[in-house]
DNA sequence: GCTAGTGATCTGTGATCACAGCGTGAACGC
DNA sequence: GCGTTCACGCTGTGATCACAGATCACTAGC
């Protein structure tokens, strides 16, 4: 027998397998917005870009698709799907509903530990939008952080994970427009949400950190809806 | 060329793949409750039983497994987990939180047409719950019937797939137990909340639509929390 | 009688093959 | 010169094969 406090340490050596391995991956280029809408993808190709063959990549693919963050056309064409500007407006409404709550949630019950957390993110994230020429990826993966930060303080599981899906689904829309217009960051509309946030959830006040939060996702979505570069019309494609 | 106006009418031939069949048949049998906490599946045995090959079955786990709906022990083996008392009960705060929000919304905005819908599901629900021996597996296919009405009318795709998702998750649990107590449907625990959901919705009043669903759930939840047959600790199996 | 070892069997995971459908481009016909 | 067609290549989907690991029943050994 071995020593059974050497194995508790090493709780559940992760089987992660090739198939976690492609979505994670798929996912990351997804969020970064290194795939944008309308983008193709092809499994084959994929396969071997990653090095392994088709199967893994095909499994993660199928997850996506199911999750709604791909596509796969008629035409047997995996690719990322162009929202409609409605389809759009719907994504953002449920977001504003959906992270509200959790925002909510969050001031009204966060430790001081997640505070810190929070503070943190948001200190990383307002140097780095106040800084000259601030990296749109490294802000990006900051707003994120701080998002998730907040959210992760809601202590529900379940509604973390419909978050992170939200937001795998908005990302390439998000990330699009950022690179494009990547001036927003200098009107400081975000950092005055996350500010108002952060308040909020210092002072437990949930409605306040749901306004904020809300606000915040409305921002940028009233934002990219006014730019009018996305389809207004229905069509399957 | 064909007649525009007939092939309009049948938008887009559904390319059902074998995938998306099995997907829809072991969700059938989790939201139905024939597959309980616990019970496992087999990849070669259900393809078997679907007449398919494992591969459409295995996406199709697969897809089950990344939403949390199924998941694959160490040990190769897939099963519908068994939540602990503490899972289940965040499980059944994010539902409160988010099936709570599209009634909301659906009593601000319904249309008479979906007024209607929800009063007839409603009515459905209610004859077979008063009838002198309701039938649990129809009782339960009518009370899902009443809840997606009402959300349907929250007009938020996302959202809807979002509570269907949910469903799948704590449908096996839910049902479970509502085989294990068939007297609960008598105590009329959800008649009241559906009624009052009803109510609100019919005078448009959001708030109390979400408070009354927010009712129902959270009656459920005790309910089986009460019984304590759920897992108190938490250990991977 | 009970335990430890051991092999048959079944598991999901990954790779490979087969196929029908669609897109694309070049060559042919008018 | 321009439009049509046809063939090739690539696509995802489904089936099958290969494999490592885990379970479980059975047996040998104490």
């Amino acid at each position: 027998m071995e020593s059974v406090a050497a194995l508790a340490d090493l709780p559940q050596l992760d089987r992660r397998t090739l198939t976690d391995t492609a979505y994670a991956a798929l996912s990351d280029l997804l969020a970064s917005g290194r795939l944008a809408p309308g983008d193709r993808l092809s499994l084959r190709r994929s396969a071997a870009a990653f090095g392994v063959s088709v199967m893994p990549v095909r499994e993660a693919v199928s997850r996506l698709v199911a999750e709604g963050v791909l596509e796969v056309a008629p035409s047997r064409i995996i690719r990322v799907p162009i929202l409609s500007a409605e389809t759009f407006r719907a994504l953002a409404e449920t977001r504003i509903a959906v992270e509200g709550i959790a925002a909510a949630r969050a001031a009204e019950r966060r430790t001081e530990t997640e505070l810190d957390a929070i503070r943190r993110a948001e200190a990383a994230f307002r140097s780095e939008a106040e800084c000259r020429e601030p990296d749109r990826v490294i802000a990006v993966q900051l707003n994120r952080n701080l998002h998730f930060a907040i959210y992760s303080a809601c202590r529900l599981a379940p509604l973390i994970e419909i978050i992170r899906r939200l937001w795998l689904k908005a990302g390439p829309v998000i990330n699009l427009d950022l690179r494009a217009c990547p001036e927003r960051l200098h009107q400081g509309f975000a950092l005055r949400r996350h500010a108002a946030a952060l308040a909020a959830i210092e002072g437990r006040d949930g409605s306040a950190a749901s306004a904020a939060v809300a606000a915040d996702i409305r921002d940028a979505a009233d934002f990219i809806l006014s730019r009018g570069t996305l389809r207004t019309e229905y069509g399957k494609d």
